[in-house]
DNA sequence: GTCTATAGGCTGATAGAC
DNA sequence: GTCTATCAGCCTATAGAC
């Protein structure tokens, strides 16, 4: 049962960080959750520290850029349809775990005290505004889009996608599909930009 | 002193949420910060709950949508800079204060557990939604821009410039003042919308 | 691998003197 | 208003039996 009781450990303070926050999921909840005693946590991971890591490492992982956006995909004809299915997407894959936002929300304010976390945090959203810029390099040498602010657009991309998820607003209310097409559409739309 | 040493507490409390979060700022370290006793701290505040809400209602009405744009001054000659300006005065407001950002993460990761918490950030995001629809639709009544995807533009706004403030990305690395500077011009650009 | 028992520390909070 | 002394409760973590 070893490789199992390890992963119920990882699910059951997945679920207890999103329900409570980090520092009031305790061993004691988390052994209670899956049927064990508080010591035998101690058997998988050396330390509260060490656990909270495997399972930040672990989501780290599901949210990186390239496992959503592959560039080498995107091409003249499907671009901006492309673009617009993947970010809606990514959009229901989060909504559809309903710990995930709240789980999000504990490591950024652990982030934002733990240089670990700061770092890892850091590096995946570097890899996001820097893979939207390169996604819109390539659909300007495809002619879809002028070279003008291209860093900028790309980064107002990257900011509306990653803001989507955070927003505390329920899902009737905000229409998130439709702010995703529309963004997209203005960053690809032929207008001048000049004042 | 009375008066003074009540500031003085919720002062240091501020600090000591930022550096450390909500839970590890504990009265101890936030006597040992304002030079007074542990139990002095409860002739200002019944409870620790009671010290973090008043820090968080004093905190809220410094962030109202209402505090930076005045709807009536926006006209027809100034609009599009009014816009911009007061979207780089409020970006530079939260960089200038350097504990501002990780405060509000941890009130943002309370309030995905409280419902206090949740209900009043909501309204405070749900102000700031609407006053940029209501913003846009000023615009469109002016003639400053078409009345397609109204709503949509006006959310894009919204979500732009609430994460640029969320951006873990250092300040130098990240151009703040060209994104918005862009995403004004592009929701306010005459393209054509349409496929 | 999993348990019982327990150590030692920090927490929010109270009693009561001045 | 501010203090010292103190409490019960929860926390992470360890010792050691099975």
């Amino acid at each position: 049962m070893s490789q199992n009781t390890k992963e119920n450990i990882l699910n059951a303070t997945y679920i207890l960080i999103a329900e409570q926050g980090i520092q009031k999921a305790s061993f004691a909840q988390i052994a209670k959750a899956v049927g064990i005693s508080k010591p035998s946590i101690y058997y998988y991971f050396e330390s509260k520290d060490d656990l909270i890591r495997e399972l930040f490492d672990y989501f780290c992982k599901e949210i990186q850029f390239n496992n959503y956006f592959r560039i080498e995909d995107f091409t003249a004809e499907n671009f901006v349809d492309k673009l617009v299915n993947i970010g809606v997407q990514m959009i229901q894959d989060q909504k559809q775990d309903p710990y995930f936002d709240n789980v999000m929300k504990e490591f950024l304010s652990l982030a934002a005290r733990d240089k670990y976390y700061h770092d890892h945090l850091l590096e995946i959203q570097s890899f996001y505004l820097k893979g939207f810029v390169e996604l819109l390099l390539k659909a300007s040498s495809l002619s879809l889009i002028t070279e003008e602010a291209i860093e900028e657009k790309a980064h107002i991309l990257a900011l509306v996608l990653d803001n989507i998820g955070n927003l505390i607003m329920e899902n009737e209310t905000i229409n998130y599909k439709g702010i995703w097409i529309t963004v997209v559409k203005l960053v690809f739309s032929k207008g001048d930009l000049s004042e």
